[in-house]
DNA sequence: GTTTAAATCAAACGATTGTTTAATTTTGTG
DNA sequence: CACAAAATTAAACAATCGTTTGATTTAAAC
């Protein structure tokens, strides 16, 4: 699917307040405005309110679908360096689209949209085999101890991510960066998040440090 | 705050309904309707849809508050039993609640009430102290490890609670669970979780199985 | 320059929102 | 029973909601 750039305009200012208010606390008169546009352009480019949400996702999804499929069915890495490589392209892409894992998160609670739903069951349950495997391979060559439940591997792992967009504005205190800018704060809890993660995990799985 | 059985009604109505399609997406009509009471009752006892909202979180947070600090500065526990001790409570009360964690789910994301934003917040800070405290403690005594991120440590205990109160629908056929009885499945997937971070959470801090 | 389609607009649509009113019923007290 | 306070109701309130209309402007094609 492709968007003009007034329908990519709409659809960006729709993203950012569905993520600060809410789908339902959102009115197309406040997306029109925030877009610059008038309100019945969004009938006339998405059809309805409900479609735009699912162009957001269309769009998100399209834009950062990262193919590092590939790279984990490679025998270059080991299944920790597999797990390392899926933690940096989690943290890289919530990071870069924080509004957008906000969004996912309210509809994961509330469940607004049907195809949207689906579409984050099927990322989930790709995203778990995918994992599975890799854990699967680490047991078999001793690397990672037994007894993993992936599910909750994920769990843990998908939880910390929803978590950190949503109270991020909460840590900025106990890392003493109030009057830090905006990009540096953001660098720094990136680089954080992506260390608390490997860590983490690599205890979780391995029992070393 | 003391509230009659009436109010109580409408208050367990209020947090089932805004948790299932939030607080914008729920009319003042649905949770009447749901409580078996006249619109007007709503405004009657609580003031406002805002208010009734608040009320909620007076009311669970009255109830769910357990007085495990007293516990956790006795000499009979050690560091990580202490943390042990923390997990047992926060899983109780999930999954207890699940409703009312869904509900600070989105309030953390979508803020719309500045007092419960305060409100959990405070709860945040509070919850943060405790555990640096007994960190510090293990990591005094040899228990622990050094370098521990303690606020991002309460991101993944907060976050995989929180992920896996939205999610619990989708790991239900993962664990093979989908003809058993909610109470069977919530059982189960309560010691599931419960076990998972007490494992999570011991590997991390102490790098042992 | 004319024609046709796409884009944009202000205005209006009916439906639903949270809240209030004023009347009525229920409850408790003397 | 009589009285006052509390509880409950249907109805109405103005405001806002998402969407549509029909007219107008802009852009593209010939």
């Amino acid at each position: 699917m492709e968007y003009n750039d007034k329908q990519v305009l709409i659809i960006q200012a729709a993203e950012k307040l569905f993520a600060a208010n809410g789908f339902e606390g959102t009115s197309v008169r406040d997306i029109a405005h925030d877009a610059g546009i008038n309100i019945a352009m969004i009938s006339y480019y998405f059809g309805s309110k409900e479609k735009l949400m699912e162009a957001i996702f269309a769009y998100r999804i399209s834009y950062t679908r990262l193919t590092i499929e590939s790279l984990l069915q490679s025998d270059k890495y080991t299944p920790i360096q597999k797990i390392e490589k899926i933690i940096d392209s989690y943290t890289e892409k919530l990071m870069a689209h924080q509004c957008f894992y906000k969004l996912m998160a309210q509809e994961q609670s509330i469940r607004e949209i049907q195809q949207i739903s689906e579409l984050i069951y099927d990322s989930k349950a790709k995203n778990l085999e995918m994992v599975k495997k890799i854990v699967q391979e680490g047991q078999k060559n001793g690397d990672f101890v037994k007894n993993i439940d992936v599910p909750l591997m994920m769990v843990t792992l998908i939880g910390t991510g929803m978590q950190f967009v949503v109270s991020q504005d909460f840590y900025k205190k106990f890392y003493k960066m109030e009057d830090a800018s905006d990009e540096e704060f953001k660098k720094l809890m990136k680089k954080k998040l992506n260390h608390h993660l490997k860590s983490l995990f690599k205890a979780f799985l391995t029992n070393e440090a």
